[in-house]
Parts: structure tokens; C-alpha cells; sequence
DNA sequence: GTTCTAGAAC
DNA sequence: GTTCTAGAAC
């Protein structure tokens, strides 16, 4: 039990609106500390018993804007821990608040029992000293949250908001936060901290605060530093270096209690878990590792030995296209004849028993027996609904609500030999126990007949689909290995420092969508959409090859221009200009005043990927056309600026070069995407393009998906915006200059520049 | 309450 | 490419 000997607050609070009077903000506060001392605010002894009560003081550090109120709001709004927030902008009262009171008020509620939020910046060591001390005089866990957010973000949401309770905000904010951040300094554990939590991107953030949502009186969080970076980033210098989606290298550690982290810690040198079929193997966390049923030989009865043969021969298969990635045949019981049969035939064939082995156990409690499996695999029914017994009632049943929600919303059904990948929410008890982020429901043959669409003993379909099912299973997991090992790849963490721990999870599922974007429509994502295996959306038929790249599967909707190139005779309405080679359009959603297409005509040439030396003819030509519209748009309105060129990564099929003049004052312009697809390096000016070609035999693209969610800038002062309407409002009267290299080499085109007659 | 963004669907 | 819309931000 915590006892306070004694205090009295309106004493403190006394000393320190003297202390305020005379004190500088930020001064040297250590007598107050004295003070507080001297009137001795202090526990007795906490014994054992009652550890699990004791408070906590969790120090945020973050600049303005980096989201420490939202923090705090969401953690005091969820978590049954008693909390106090202390936060210098508000304490005050309408004044400035200082140091001292935050201090003061800590104490206060530490006594009451309360855990403490300390939201201010605490951005440098000596900030944060004294109230590290303050834990350490009251023996509780001084923790660290530390939002390391990009500095663009936070001058943004400064920039932004209005009302702030620091009245930190407007044009100001740039400057303070900019500043501040110079003299960032990360905590390090030894200040006095037991454990050290640094975000660097929103999803850290949420995922910390679900983590300490989730902390009630009697929880405590494992000690240690938590998303720590490779290196110190200490100074961040000016917002244009910083990309919105900004996601630094972390190394997160364990907890194995608290929902919404994950385990390292214990399984760096694990031992084989009795239940383990197989020799050789290693159950490290953080190998991606699918454990899967098997599939219709159970209520489906399928034949066993047919089923065998069909598994290893498709493990055969993928196992060498997953890296290091691991598959695991699961079964409940011992002496399963499938196990056996599967590892023996898989023993005959030398599969690498380090990437394929069997394990006998349940499929929803693997994590306790020392194999962690990220993710899992259901025999599920057509219906993809909970229940029915087996398999896919204890995984629906370990999962929670959350994988039946989350399941009916990527699918409402499933075709026999079809998979459908489903990423667990944190929430589901299989995610924070297991560490299972996702489960893959296929649908094997059936040869019951009391159950729906029996085969009536014909196994050639039989084998063909239960072939099919282990095919789309195997090709779903590996589609999830390879999106984790391109976020590790360009997150540059150290080889063995990507365990599945928590944030690196979520911010997977939060990437994936955002990839799977980025290659809509392209071999990767096709492979990928057959986690919706009943969608019947991927059409990924075209898997050639063109000029080296992968070749674009086009969607309905990104046919138009292809449409027009082929017969502009069926578009009269439509194009300003037909020649054999090419078609002249507007675009149909101008981003600027003057935006024209120029379509070359010629099949096969549907993006800039597909143009090698062979093609500089029509390079050429579709300059010469758009130079000569820019021109005519020139005559008629001089104060119009055009660029010619193309996009590195287009929408729409069709190779076709933009017209654009650069006032880009338009309805139509109304996203970051459209913004940087044209003032960014993903636009490729057409000289550039066709001397590149011409030197090199290809241009080089610029596709890289971070260009287009780059920081709003202007395209003439290359100022910052926080969003479209304040960019647009700027652009329409600033007149700055262009930046340099685009007043060279004829990539801006205007008037001609008259004499100063002075 | 409104504004804005970003993802899903097309 | 756009539209729609949920949810974040204010």
C-alpha cells in the first residue's frame, strides 16, 4: 500500500508560483525537487504483495505535434490504470505552466496512486532529468515514450491546427518545432529509465498506445528499449528531407503479457519442444513459419496416402521460393498417421528439414510449445464461417470475433482449392498470444458425402484440387513473406533484428495495402489478390515480359487512352489532333489550365518502361506534336509555362506525354499524387527522356511510390504545405522562379523573354 | 461540427 | 485514372 507521510499541495503549489515568478522556464528546477523532498512526499515501502499497484511515470517525449495529447487522451480514455495527465500547457490555467508545477503535480498523484503521463517535449536529457528523478525518489518506473515522428509531420499538424493548448501553432510552429528538434536527444536506459518505447511512424504510435491502453493497475511492461534505432538520428535537419512515410529501422523486444506486444526475448536459443516431430529445426521467432492442417483428410476424407504424396510434392515445390521461410505440417495427435506418411515421403524427396517439418500439437497453441508460427493455415469451410468442429473451429475459436469480422470482410465464401488470406487484428487473442498476424482459409475437396459438394470418389479431381488448395496456400504465404522481407530490405535492420515483435507486424499490415497499391495490377499484387481467391479479380494472365520489366496487367479503367490510340475515329468528340503516330487529346481531368496527351499510336508501347533506341522516332514526334500545342497555348495566353513530359509509373496504358502549363490551377489537381506525379522527379521531362534513350537505350524511371506521397512543395519556391487548398492557395501567387535545372535545357517552355526596354 | 486524407472499389 | 467514404485531425 502506498502511504503518503505526509503533503501538503496548496503548499507546494505556493512554493512553486513563487519559484515561477523568479524562474525562467526551463531553469534549473533541482531545489524544487529538494523542496518537495523536504516536505517529504514519499511512499512507504511498497512491499511485494502490492507491486502490481504501483504507480508508473511514463515521460512522452516528442516535438510539438508529434502527437503526445493524442497519446495521452487515448490512453487515459482506455486503459483501467488509474492515470494523471501533467501537461505544462494546460496546468497553468490559461498561463504559461512551468516545469516546476508538472513536477509538483506528479508528486501529488503519485501519491494518490495514479500513474503519471508527462506530456511535455522533454526533448533533450536535461529536460527529462527531473522528473526521472522524481520516479526514482518515489521508487516507481520511470518509462519513456518517445514519438520520433518526421519533423514534416509535426510542423504540419502544428502548422495546422488552431486552439492548441500551448497556442503553439500557424507559421510559427515550423520554426519552434525545426528548432526544437535540433536539439533532440533520444533517451537512453541509463537516465534512469526502465523501459524506453520510441515510435517513428504513426502505426509505432498506435501500437504503443494500444499497448499501454491496455495496461490495467496490476499489469507491468517488460524493462528495455523498445523500437530503438540502429543509429542516432540526432539532428533532423529542415523539412524537406523528410517523406511522409518516413519508417526507420527498429529492433523491438518482448513482452509476452501484454496484448499488443510480442516475444523475443526467451527464443534466441530454443530448444526442441517435445512436441516436435522433426529434427533439425529451430523454432526462432522471427523466421516466417506457416503451420498448416492437413487439408480434407480429415472430415472430408480424403485419402491419406494420396493426400501425402500431394503435400510434400507441393511443399517440393514452393519450399525453395520462400528464402528462409518455414512450412510446418501441423497434427493434434500423436502417431497421426498423415505426419508420419508426409515425413517420410518428404525425407525421400531431401527437403530441407530446416524449411519443412511436421509438428504435433494444436494449431492455435503453438506459440507455448516453443514453435511460433506468424501465420496459419484453416480448413476452413465454404461458408469461411466459425464452428463445424476440427480445425476451424479452434482457430475461430482462438481467434475471437476478430478473425470472423475480419474474415467476412475480405470474403463471404470459398471455392474448393481456393485460399484467402486474412490479417489478424491485434486485437484477436490469436495475434497477442501467438503472434499469428495472419490466417489463410483454403478449402480442400471434399469425398464426404454427407458433407457439401462431395466428389463421389473421384480422385482425379480429388487430387487436382487438393493440389490447387495447397498451391493457392503456399503462394498466399509466400506472397506475405515477400512483402515483410521488402519492408525489412528497406528498413535496413540488421539480419537479426526482425523478429515478428509487434510494431514491425503492424506496420506490415499497414504497409501491405499501401504496396499492394503500388503494384496494383502488377505480378506481384496478382499474386497477392489471391488472397481474395474468390474475388476472381486477379487476372494476372499477361506474365510476359517487356524492355526488362515486368509488364503491366492494365485494369478496364486504365484502357481509355489505349482505346483512343487504336481508333481515335471512334472518339471524334474526343482528340484535337490525329496523324499516323499519334493522337492529341485533352486530358479528361486537367491538373493545370492547358493539359493535353499526346498518345503514341503504335501496339506494344504502353508506358515508358516499354521505350528503348528503337522508339526515339516516336519519342520525337510525340515532342515535336506537344511543343507545337504548347506553343499555339503560348501565342494565345503568354503568360501560360508548359512542361513536356511523361510519368515514370503511369495509370494508364498507352504510352502518352503530358502538356502541362505549370500553373497547375485546376479542379482536377486535387491530391498529393496528382501534385507529385508533376512537380516531383517522378515526372521525366521528354528531353530528358530522349536523351537518355538515345545515350543509354532506355530512360530511367523514377518510380519509386515515395515520390508520390512526398511532402506537398511548391514548384517554384519549393515552400511546404500542410495540405492541397493551402498549397493551391500559395501557388496562385507565388511568383517565385523556377528551381534552376528547370530553367535549363528548354524543360520549361514560355514566351520569349522581352528586352527590359530600361 | 467541418476539412482533409487515404484506402477500397471500380 | 476517379469516386466514395471512413476516420483522423481540427
Amino acid at each position: 500500500m502506498a502511504v503518503e507521510v505526509c503533503i501538503c499541495l496548496k503548499d507546494h503549489l505556493d512554493s512553486v508560483e513563487k519559484i515561477q515568478d523568479i524562474s525562467p522556464l526551463e531553469g534549473d528546477l533541482e531545489w524544487v525537487e529538494d523542496e518537495i523532498h523536504t516536505k517529504e512526499i514519499a511512499f512507504v515501502e511498497v512491499e511485494e504483495e502490492d507491486n502490481k499497484r504501483k504507480p508508473i511515470v511514463v515521460i512522452l517525449v516528442g516535438a510539438p505535434g508529434s502527437g503526445k495529447s493524442t497519446f495521452c487522451d487515448h490512453v487515459m480514455r482506455v486503459s483501467t490504470r488509474p492515470w494523471v495527465r501533467v501537461c505544462q500547457d494546460t496546468i497553468g490555467n490559461g498561463k504559461a505552466g512551468t516545469k516546476a508545477q508538472c513536477l509538483a503535480m506528479s508528486v501529488t498523484s503519485l501519491k494518490d496512486g495514479k500513474s503519471v503521463l508527462i506530456d511535455r517535449c522533454n526533448l533533450d536529457k536535461e529536460q527529462r532529468a527531473d522528473f526521472v528523478k522524481l520516479g526514482q525518489s518515489h521508487k516507481v518506473d520511470i518509462q519513456a515514450m518517445v514519438l520520433d515522428l518526421p519533423a514534416k509531420l509535426c510542423i504540419s499538424r502544428s502548422v495546422k491546427r488552431t486552439g492548441h493548448e500551448g497556442n503553439l501553432q500557424g507559421g510559427k510552429a515550423a520554426a519552434v518545432v525545426n528548432r526544437m528538434l535540433q536539439k533532440k536527444e533520444l533517451p537512453k536506459l541509463n537516465e534512469g529509465f526502465s523501459r524506453i518505447t520510441i515510435c517513428q511512424n504513426e502505426n509505432d504510435v498506435r501500437a504503443a498506445m494500444d499497448t499501454y491502453g491496455a495496461l490495467s493497475s496490476a499489469d507491468t511492461l517488460p524493462s528495455g528499449c523498445f523500437g530503438e534505432k540502429k543509429t542516432d538520428n540526432k539532428v533532423q535537419v529542415g523539412i524537406m528531407k523528410f517523406l511522409k512515410k518516413v519508417d526507420a529501422p527498429s529492433k523491438v523486444s518482448s513482452d509476452k503479457t501484454i496484448p499488443g506486444s510480442s516475444s523475443r526475448t526467451t527464443k534466441e536459443n530454443p530448444t526442441l519442444n517435445e512436441g516436435q516431430e522433426q529434427s533439425g529445426t529451430c523454432p526462432l521467432e522471427g523466421v516466417p513459419t506457416l503451420a498448416f492442417p492437413s487439408i480434407s483428410t480429415a472430415d472430408f476424407q480424403f485419402n491419406i496416402e494420396k493426400a501425402s504424396e500431394i503435400i510434400v510434392e507441393t511443399v517440393e515445390e514452393f519450399v525453395n521460393k520462400i528464402g528462409n521461410a518455414r512450412l510446418v505440417l501441423v497434427d493434434l495427435s500423436h502417431g497421426s498417421k498423415i505426419l508420419s506418411l508426409v515425413k517420410t515421403k518428404a525425407a525421400t524427396k531431401n527437403i530441407d528439414p530446416k524449411k519443412f517439418f511436421t509438428f504435433v500439437g494444436d494449431i492455435t497453441k503453438l506459440r507455448s510449445r516453443s514453435l511460433h508460427c506468424n501465420v496459419i493455415a484453416n480448413a476452413a469451410n465454404w461458408r469461411l464461417k466459425p464452428g463445424g468442429g476440427g480445425v476451424n473451429a479452434a482457430i475461430f475459436d482462438a481467434a475471437g470475433p476478430e478473425l470472423d469480422t475480419a474474415t467476412k470482410k475480405r470474403a463471404g465464401s470459398l471455392t474448393p482449392g481456393k485460399a484467402v488470406t486474412v490479417s489478424l487484428p491485434s486485437t484477436s487473442p490469436l495475434f497477442s498470444k501467438e503472434g499469428v498476424t495472419h490466417v489463410i482459409h483454403v478449402l480442400g475437396p471434399n469425398m464426404n458425402p454427407k458433407r457439401p459438394n462431395c466428389l463421389k470418389n473421384d480422385y482425379n479431381m480429388g487430387c487436382k484440387v487438393l493440389r490447387e488448395a495447397y498451391s493457392s496456400l503456399f503462394e498466399s504465404f509466400a506472397s506475405i513473406v515477400r512483402h515483410q522481407e521488402k519492408l525489412s530490405d528497406s528498413s535496413c535492420v540488421e539480419p537479426d533484428a526482425i523478429p515478428h515483435c509487434d510494431q514491425k507486424v503492424r506496420r506490415e499490415e499497414a504497409s501491405v495495402a499501401e504496396k499492394n497499391k503500388k503494384f496494383k495490377g502488377f505480378i506481384e499484387v496478382a499474386e497477392s489478390e489471391k488472397w481474395d481467391a474468390l474475388d476472381g479479380k486477379q487476372n494476372a494472365t499477361d506474365c510476359g515480359k517487356t524492355g526488362g520489366h515486368v509488364k503491366k496487367d492494365w485494369g478496364t479503367w486504365s484502357q481509355a487512352l489505349y482505346r483512343i490510340a487504336m481508333h481515335p475515329e471512334k472518339h471524334k468528340n474526343d482528340v484535337l489532333e490525329v496523324t499516323d503516330d499519334v493522337v492529341v487529346l485533352n486530358d479528361v481531368y486537367p491538373k493545370a489550365q492547358k493539359h493535353l496527351l499526346v498518345l503514341a499510336r503504335a501496339e506494344g508501347l504502353e508506358r515508358l518502361a516499354d521505350v528503348g533506341r528503337e522508339h526515339l522516332p516516336i519519342l520525337r514526334t510525340l515532342h515535336a506534336v506537344g511543343l507545337k500545342w504548347a506553343e499555339a497555348f503560348i501565342k494565345e495566353n503568354e503568360s501560360l509555362i508548359f512542361r513536356l513530359g511523361y510519368h515514370s509509373a503511369p495509370s494508364m496504358r498507352q504510352l502518352h506525354l503530358h502538356v502541362i502549363s505549370q500553373d497547375f490551377n485546376s479542379k482536377g489537381m486535387r491530391n498529393k499524387k496528382h501534385w507529385n506525379s508533376f512537380t516531383s522527379p517522378f515526372f521525366l521531362d521528354s528531353v530528358d527522356v530522349i536523351q537518355e534513350v538515345r545515350e543509354q537505350g532506355k530512360a530511367t524511371l523514377k518510380d519509386d511510390d515515395k515520390l508520390l506521397s512526398m511532402e506537398l512543395r511548391c514548384n517554384r519556391c519549393r515552400s511546404a504545405h500542410p495540405n492541397i487548398p493551402r498549397l493551391k492557395s500559395h501557388i496562385s501567387i507565388c511568383k517565385a522562379p523556377f528551381p534552376a535545372h528547370l530553367l535549363q535545357n528548354n524543360r520549361l517552355l514560355h514566351a520569349p523573354i522581352k528586352d527590359d526596354p530600361c
